[in-house]
DNA sequence: CATAAGTCTCTATCACCGATAGAGAACTCT
DNA sequence: AGAGTTCTCTATCGGTGATAGAGACTTATG
């Protein structure tokens, strides 16, 4: 079983769902591959390599193939998928928004971008318009989904937290929060309504006054 | 000359700007204030508050008040406008989308959040919708200048990237860029652009098809 | 077969990080 | 003057990414 840069990766993004971001360690990961830590040194230049290329296999591992929309599918439809795919991706490991924000010039990504501007195009949009909407749309996800995944807040954090407060002193977001799950709506439906009102328009769904 | 958490913050803020996020150390930021590192626990929990109070401070340099729209003033513009101001304070230090994003529970983005959904639905807009647009112009703010701050790859990962390979394998979104900044448009515009896309819509600017 | 070259892993160590324990100085109030 | 509180210190811990350089193991070559 000889270690290369492969079974690194892949045991790395085994002990970043055991233990977060945080938690991958050169030590703890070269431990897990039966190898002491300046082993990996031979293989991987730096850390934050090591985080790149995680966050390839985590994209690779959603994206294993990119498709283009069926003839019949709006382009709409097909991109709140693209993108839907996206945040799954990310939610799929402890931390992967961090991850796919940190590593730098992801080919993958660029992939996704490129399929998805060309996409657009073909479907009769103007270049700068694909390129301004995929834009929106892949910062947002990214954005979204690492506030959504920050969540852990540590209990000391909450220590000195009134929730009392806090309600009385932003009504209009509490009442917002409650508005919105009161139907048993769920956070997967969130997402894609804020993916709606970029693709669509606010227009799409009411009529914004002066 | 006494050592408070108000001095802390500033000097942390300073520390900041001369070294990014990464440099902000308790041991340099003692030195600067004259101090033994351990003194700073006296005053700080731990480096988690640290950095959200650092975020706090970069919020409320940029927005020392919080006023709704004129009543002249159309919502649409009144809220491009906050955003720009939001990407304008996380642009004024490094790594600035990086704190905000790191920092938990921040009072200033409740406050922001509460008066953008209010000032909306004073406006005529539903409740749900002043949400999904707020909440989709704030996350996609942050998500654009955290990968737009992200810009500085290391000498070393630019190491093995061959240029020519990337604009042919990913024509189109190099054909965007060329594009755009044809004719003198500068980052601002980009930013503003795509903001436009979510609170105009894409049907603003041109007729989509199928 | 022997030896040279390469590929890979090891031990030892650096400088630095966040954080804690506990001694002691300094200030304040009685 | 003395006691209590507030603040800062020294000393140290366990952990981190990273490098130097010795050695083992594999492979190719004479």
């Amino acid at each position: 079983m000889a270690l290369d840069k492969q079974r690194i990766v892949t045991e790395a993004v085994a002990l970043l769902d055991a233990e977060g971001l945080d938690g991958v360690t050169t030590r703890k990961l070269a431990a897990r591959l039966g190898v002491q830590s300046p082993t990996l040194y031979w293989h991987i230049p730096n850390k934050a390599a090591l985080v790149t290329a995680i966050a390839e296999a985590i994209l690779e591992q959603q994206f294993p193939e990119l498709e283009p929309p069926a003839p019949e599918e709006y382009w709409q439809d097909w991109l709140i998928g693209l993108a839907g795919r996206l945040r799954r991706a990310l939610l799929a490991h402890p931390d992967g928004a961090r991850i796919i924000a940190a590593s730098q010039l992801s080919l993958k990504m660029a992939a996704i971008s490129e399929l998805a501007m060309s996409t657009l195009v073909r479907r009769g949009i103007p270049l700068r318009q694909a390129r301004l909407i995929v834009l929106t749309v892949l910062r947002f996800t990214v954005g979204y989904v690492l506030e959504e995944q920050l969540g852990h807040p540590d209990a000391d954090a909450l220590d000195g937290f009134d929730m009392a407060a806090y309600a009385s002193a932003y009504p209009t977001v509490m009442a917002g929060v409650a508005e919105y799950f009161q139907p048993g709506r769920t956070a997967d439906d969130l997402f894609r309504d804020c993916l709606e009102q970029i693709i669509h328009g606010p227009a799409a769904h009411s009529n914004p006054t002066s």
